[in-house]
DNA sequence: TATGAATGAGTTTTCATTCAT
DNA sequence: AATGAATGAAAACTCATTCAT
């Protein structure tokens, strides 16, 4: 029987092993979302207790998509601290660099819509919408003041950078047994590198953008 | 007993007459696909009948994404076909316009990474993407054509528009539950309407990419 | 389409390709009857046809375990035809050998009690049984003839002989998978080879019920 | 809700629960397992529990013959361990009166090849051939003692014993609605009394075998 | 808090057989 | 006679979640 956590720290830690559980086991097989068994037996508890800390199993991939979408907003901040030295080239080298360090988090946003949005309370989803929007907000100020942009500029291109970048990843991540079948020459046109397809869309999106924004390159 | 099917149209009008039902069903609740019973029953089939059209249930989906995709790389075709009264705008606005004609492409799209490329066989997968491909390649080169682009550069950007369009799709789109419970202003930056997003969001990406290409407007 | 069997001797043909196909690709995995689909086809014929030479799947494997038992049976006529050179394990070489050049029949024997007399009409059945008692009867008699047993031994004999060779296949024959995993030494008290277990098992029950009936070898 | 299991007394319970329930649902109708539905329903218990005991339905049923198997040996030991009133003729008895008292065995027998060793994994499989060995070498090492035979003769004479009396009831037991059609006295050859048959075949076997070996009756 | 035994809803697919052509 | 499209019954098994201990 596991330790007790009796405490807050205890119990937060307890609640980051299943989340990490959880994330090693998705990135096994990212098409489907580890059975709950699975995920207690990886942490090394118990399935009851799993479902102290959170109400479904759902709940445990959305908690972690929220982590990896917070970090990333988070990076972005880090990233237009710094107004003396930025670029926009140099801005999408990081973002698409912690996309490559976090790999759950595009194969967790493929499953958004069709699993991860199924089966969790209303109440759960509002709440994490509220933080999503809250972040969004924030990191977008923080794009708008260092981009003199009219307010809630930065956001929305944010979330539209976002959108780009989820909607690529879907249409040229091939599962491994699948990869092989289109080796073939003629599979070429939709099998770009995904990370060269990022930066060159991204870098024309934003080319576009701030075109109708305001100033940036001053 | 429904009557039999002897010859190729009878058959190919029974195999449609399938996929409207899956269609249909799809649409009352697009997070899901319906199972193989219901949609036999919505054709006025057997269940053992369904299976002698498609090899699994979701073959059955699988086609209808394929419709509706090959639909929509044939009204772009129809659009750059006039090149006289050509103007990106005015592309964007008939595109946006097949896709609100077609409300299952998009939600039919944000199912395929995790629900309809499971359960199929490769093969079938294989001849799928091929047909895609080559649909792709020919809708590109024309507009190659129309736009005086390199070679490549047009399904290049057909690729990236469906991405970019999927991708903001699912950023969007709530279930009827949710939206309401989203009905607060605070929500507002991340509950843009979906058309006017994404002709936004196409229009400035179009406008970067095409001053990386060559001409268009002369 | 298959050309028409208008004539008797048409049909029985089109019967015996039908008992053909199905013993054949019984061969191939013989822990299940092969389906009546995959039987037609082997066949060369659709699947109503089959349905027009045989009321159940299970009347062709009935028929070709029948035809495989009276072949036995004559074989064991010819064996008991010419006394002089007569002896026990002669005929006991000669009865294997039939087996042996006919692998269907333990198989099919092995599927009679749990898959055969399922799904068949008793009416046929009865009829079944009836052609096997006679020809057991007809065989036995000749036997006591042969070996001056009082009436009926022969036929018992026949009955034993046979109930006891598929009681020991059964216990001896292993599906190949399973083959495998049993050729550690200590499993071999279950392993010994069919055959020379046959002829041993036989020639003890045989030694040993010919001392309770009459002559033989004066 | 049943009482949970929770030590391994209860556990071994509550697996021999689902084990008779399966074992009187089987006698019903013996010609083919009951559904796994059913038996939990017998045993008291929702479907998913049954398969918290057994990996599969058929693994209920082989460890149901595999419990007769051990039994039957264990009787035989104990007929033969009293070797100073010991006679053929009485051992066969209390081995004819053992499958009487067990029903269920050779008809598990008889499903063995097409349907028991269909649906389970070789390792179990192996597991149970293992145990079956072992429980055959021992039996056949006191039957070896008791009658002074050289090494290894008990062992075959069990599964050869054992082959004739499962061949024998497969020739021999007829389902009920088949033995009113064949009530007929053309039929009597095929249809004498399974026991008497059973002790007469059995012991001129064993009259021709023990001549084959050692001494027995002194 | 932690455990893990018990629950039971839910669905795909196969395939023997029929029968309209 | 031959065809093959249509039928529909039938059942094993998984797994998220609960709750008695």
């Amino acid at each position: 029987m596991a330790t007790r956590a009796h405490d807050d720290a205890a119990r937060l830690a307890r609640r980051n092993t299943i989340l990490q559980a959880a994330r090693s086991l998705f990135l096994l097989d990212p098409h489907q979302l580890p059975s709950a068994a699975h995920i207690a037996n990886e942490a090394g508890l118990a399935k009851g207790t799993v479902y102290l800390y959170f109400r479904t199993k759902e709940e445990i991939f959305l908690a972690l998509l929220g982590e990896e979408f917070f970090g990333l907003m988070q990076e972005i901040e880090s990233i237009f601290a710094d107004t003396s030295k930025l670029s926009i080239p140099s801005f999408l080298q990081r973002y698409a660099a912690y996309l490559e360090a976090h790999p759950e988090f595009l194969r967790l946003d493929a499953m958004t819509y069709s699993v991860l949005e199924q089966n969790m309370s209303h109440e759960v989803l509002r709440e994490f919408k509220l933080a999503l929007v809250a972040q969004l907000t924030k990191t977008g100020a923080q794009l708008d003041a260092a981009l003199q942009f009219p307010a809630g500029r930065g956001a929305s291109l944010l979330l539209r950078t976002h959108a780009i970048t989820r909607g690529l990843w879907q249409s040229l991540a091939y599962p491994p047994a699948l990869q092989t079948l289109l080796v073939d020459e003629v599979f070429a046109p939709i099998r770009p590198d995904f990370n060269s397809e990022l930066m060159a869309t991204l870098g024309e999106y934003w080319q576009g953008a701030l075109q109708n924004s305001a100033p940036y390159p001053p």
